[in-house]
DNA sequence: TTAAATGCAAACGCTTTGCAATTGA
DNA sequence: TCAATTGCAAAGCGTTTGCATTTAA
């Protein structure tokens, strides 16, 4: 695991608190949260505490290790960056996540760096709006 | 204004403080926080209570008076629907935020319906990046 | 008159912090 | 050894809630 080998590289110790963070992060499916982290953890490793999860994943995050991205939950869910980034398209009815072909975004993204000079993060992107099966059952916005 | 005609055409009373609710909010420059608009009301109007304002938000929101948008702060940022809505792009280096014109993103919001039959609302998109001041001093990510 | 709206205080969920104790290189 | 890391408990922040009181229609 590379993450491993980066934050040895930049002088930081791999203890067995960090090792079970990253292991959480790259076992979970999907984005996981800080918390769902460290419930995880908890449970296997009773002794285990939240502020070195947060601390943890600080540190992954200064280094580009992982992605942090926001699906309007008020909290962000975490995801390894190795494992390539996805964008994702949020169903406010139903809450169901798609994930969304990087491609579709080219155009949007070159579009802003040549009109604006905005370098523009996708990496993190969640578009919400409603998809095509609740669009079918026409109520609620 | 119309929101008042609107909370008053769905059965709803028009109390003083969701008067100085919409009031703060029509007022606002840009997009504002619940706890800005709390803080500016109750400088006026010191009987002026926390709980009310989310509950005239939320009030607000059911009926698409307003919409939220998350510049990544942690919070919200509340905007009155009627005054049409933007597209940001926020600076992740210095802070600036951007307006975006609407037809930047016509594409992608017509590809995302062709290809995925999802219907993005894009009221709240705020695209984080690098903007182009900032990507000359070519510091930090 | 009466349901709707409010004020208050307490609780919530997630995150951050200060500090003393512990630990890995 | 000794700075880096951790655990703990407390606090921070924005937000939500239950309930008794007040108020607009």
């Amino acid at each position: 695991m590379s993450c491993h080998k980066i934050l040895k590289a930049k002088g930081y110790r791999l203890t067995p608190h960090r090792m079970l963070v990253i292991e959480a992060l790259h076992n979970a499916e999907g984005h996981i949260s800080a918390q769902e982290i460290y419930k995880q953890l908890h449970s296997r490793y009773p002794y285990s505490n939240i502020s070195t999860v947060y601390r943890t994943l600080e540190l992954m995050e200064k280094f580009n290790l992982v992605t942090e991205t926001d699906f309007g939950e008020g909290r962000v869910r975490y995801h390894v960056a190795e494992k390539g980034h996805h964008h994702h398209l949020v169903c406010r009815r139903c809450g169901r996540i798609m994930e969304l072909e990087e491609s579709a975004l080219y155009l949007l993204k070159d579009t802003l760096l040549r009109e604006y000079g905005f370098e523009a993060d996708l990496r993190h992107l969640a578009i919400s709006g409603k998809c095509a099966e609740c669009r079918k059952k026409k109520e609620l916005p």
